[in-house]
RNA sequence: GCCCCGAUAGCUCAGUUGGAUAGAGCAACUGCCUUCUAAGCAGUAGGUCAUGGGUUCGAGUCCCGUUCGGGGUACCA
């Protein structure tokens, strides 16, 4: 393993500032970058903000610092000088022994965690039981998981969680209506979908409280009062009271309902890839919320009004009044949270707490962290909250009660049905049995699904068109995943042929293109990618990355014939830089949750 | 009202701590399947980076104003 040029560049570009310019270097002034496609060189240092200090032009600085790099460093093959930027040519060398570690490293990218690493705990996902998944539960699961990963693969132990909205007033409207409307029928009798059962219910149940406030309001009551009145609601909210209070009737038909959900969860979770290390319910951390809130009101560090209502002034610290308890004596969502954080410090010794919620939130989280501050906790300011934004239909937001949602299962399965009709129709995989096909078209279909969702910067609101479906084209995850199926494909090619890549020894040439030596840099590259993803929590720049790799590499291959190729070093790079490239992909869309196939 | 976020090609999105001539895909148009997989490759066309100022060697990027859009804002979760 030689040591990277960048960290020595920037070492001796600050012994030749200090011995030309009698400049001692700041932090961040030593500015180095990729090269632009179109002049010569490899890395290039930006000489403008060391003028000052030279008192020179720029093309008199940077020829005076790049002669000295070529003498202080052998792998500075040469350079040039365009106006404030120094262009440095690095010898191919270098970069062949970079692609050989690449290759070598089992774990190329990954920095395995030690047993003694920092615990991250990272919370996705947070389903409310009362309905199926939808796009936006998609959106946070795939970031959820895949920055889990991507922390891994940074060095960090990871404990993935979910905390399941398993009680409350919304459960309750789905039992009402299946007691009323029920008619004894369960998943198994209908053959319906857990979720989607119980989901129904809950439709249900709005279909008639809001037949009921209209009855109401045509009795001439404002819709306030109807909406407060209307029988079915006064029903659920006595449901809620005898569930409190444990009433043996109610909480067997809660556990019963909250198990078929949870039945068509796993099936969803489990088609979506992603899992759970340790799962939380709130009705096991509510009362530790209000607990803490009650020790807060004694402490004096929340205050009680008149109506019973706890409230936690946080006006100092820029944020509004806030209400823990309802007057009612009831906890809020916030007490809730408050419940669940303690639970997970004290069951892990979390370094850093994240939540992946969505950006709606924003506020909710700021409050979380301030009022876990006053309850004396330390960590409470170190919670992150990843936010992340909504996924916005054409007409604006998914709005179940306008049925403008976006199903999860209904989503996904419709994927599969376009990858396969799309794959047919090409006469791909025509050798192949129905099943190896069939788990082929589910990798393509989840592949586009899950890179069309995870490319977008998590941080931004986007668009998904329901009208238009997925792309299996351009940039998609489809396209990365051919690009790592035909490598593959070159690669058995090699085997039949008993060619075998010789990374040991020096059986490579003196000189190579830049198209290779461009494709090689990225290749070069990807840790970094692994590194600055986990940085800044966007597995964005994974998928970007993976996809300028795999064009690069498409681009390359077209032109560059591997197995016809006569000349054996020549021929042995391409093999060897193929391979590498199909490993890194592998590596980066994995990272992603994206299976690849090994052909398509 | 107040607070937060966003605006880049017809559409969906990239654009590194401020660096060179603004980058992809889709859609449109033109070529390329007798070669290791055409879910591909090459090309044409498409831009007042919402807008007006400012900071500097240099601004899509940083600061201020304006417009438009999204979210939040004391008893929903």
């Amino acid at each position: 393993m030689i040591m990277n040029i960048e960290e020595r560049l920037r070492e001796i570009v600050a012994m030749a500032l200090q011995k030309l310019y009698g400049y001692k270097a700041d932090e961040g002034i030593i500015q180095l970058q990729n090269t632009r496609k179109d002049f010569e060189g490899d890395i290039t240092l930006v000489v403008f903000p060391f003028t000052r200090y030279s008192r020179k032009s720029p093309e008199i600085t940077a020829t005076e610092i790049g002669d000295f790099l070529k003498q202080e460093i052998s792998g500075v093959e040469a350079y040039n000088v365009v106006k404030g930027f120094l262009n440095l040519v690095i010898n191919t060398d270098y970069w062949i022994s970079k692609l050989q570690d690449a290759w070598n490293d089992e774990f190329y990218g990954i920095v395995q965690a030690q047993d003694n690493a920092e615990i991250v705990m990272v919370e996705y996902s947070s389903p409310n039981t009362n309905k199926p998944l939808h796009l936006g539960h998609i959106r946070n699961n795939l970031l959820g998981y895949s920055i889990s990963e991507i922390l891994k693969a940074n060095g960090f132990r990871v404990v993935k969680t979910n905390i399941v909205n398993d009680r409350g007033i919304h459960i309750c409207k789905s039992m009402l209506a299946w007691q009323k409307w029920g008619n004894g029928q369960t998943p198994e009798s209908t053959g319906i979908k857990g979720d989607h059962f119980v989901g129904e219910l809950y439709v249900e149940f709005n279909n008639h409280y809001k037949k009921e406030i209209t009855e109401l309001m045509a009795k001439g009551l404002s819709e306030k009062d109807a909406e407060e009145q209307a029988p079915s609601i006064l029903e659920a909210r006595q449901l809620l009271l005898k569930w409190e209070a444990g009433d043996k009737e109610v909480v067997d038909l809660w556990q019963t309902m909250n198990n078929w959900v949870y039945k068509g969860f796993d099936a969803t979770y489990k088609k979506m890839g992603v899992d759970f290390d340790s799962i939380y319910y709130e009705s096991e951390t509510y009362l530790v919320g209000k607990e803490e809130v009650l020790r807060g009101l004694r402490e004096g560090i929340f205050q009680q009004k008149d109506d019973g209502s706890v409230w936690a002034d946080l006006t100092e610290e820029g944020l509004d009044n806030k209400l823990l308890l309802r007057s009612d004596g009831t906890s809020v969502y916030i007490t809730q949270d408050i419940g669940t954080a303690k639970m997970r410090f004290r069951d892990y010794d979390i370094s850093k707490m994240i939540y992946v919620v969505g950006n709606e939130q924003n506020y909710h989280f700021q409050v979380l962290a301030a009022l876990l501050d006053k309850l004396g906790y330390s960590w409470g300011r170190g919670l992150y909250h990843f936010s992340y934004g909504m996924v916005e239909l054409p007409g604006g937001k998914m709005k179940s009660r306008e049925g403008t949602v976006v199903d999860a299962d209904d989503l996904m399965e419709e994927m599969v049905n376009v990858a396969r009709k799309m794959a047919q129709e090409l006469g791909k995989l025509d050798t192949l049995s129905n099943d190896e096909a069939e788990k082929i078209y589910e990798m393509i279909a989840l592949g586009a699904l899950k890179y069309f969702i995870l490319k977008v910067d998590p941080k931004k609101n986007m668009l998904f068109n329901p009208e238009e479906s997925i792309d299996f084209n351009g940039n998609t995850g489809p396209f990365i995943q051919y690009t790592h199926a035909r490598i593959q494909s070159v690669l058995r090619k090699a085997a039949e042929k008993n060619l075998k890549i010789d990374t040991t020894t020096e059986h490579f040439p003196d000189l190579i293109s830049y198209k290779e030596k461009d494709l090689l840099k990225r290749v070069a590259q990807f840790p970094d990618a692994v590194r600055e993803s986990g940085a800044s929590y966007s597995p964005a720049i994974l998928a970007n990355y993976c996809y300028e790799l795999g064009k690069e590499y498409n681009q390359f291959y077209h032109d560059h014939p591997i197995m016809t190729e006569t000349e054996k070093p020549i021929r042995n790079l391409r093999l060897l830089l193929s391979a590498t490239v199909g490993k890194v992909l592998k590596t980066g869309m994995n990272l992603m949750g994206i299976d690849v196939p090994d052909r398509m």
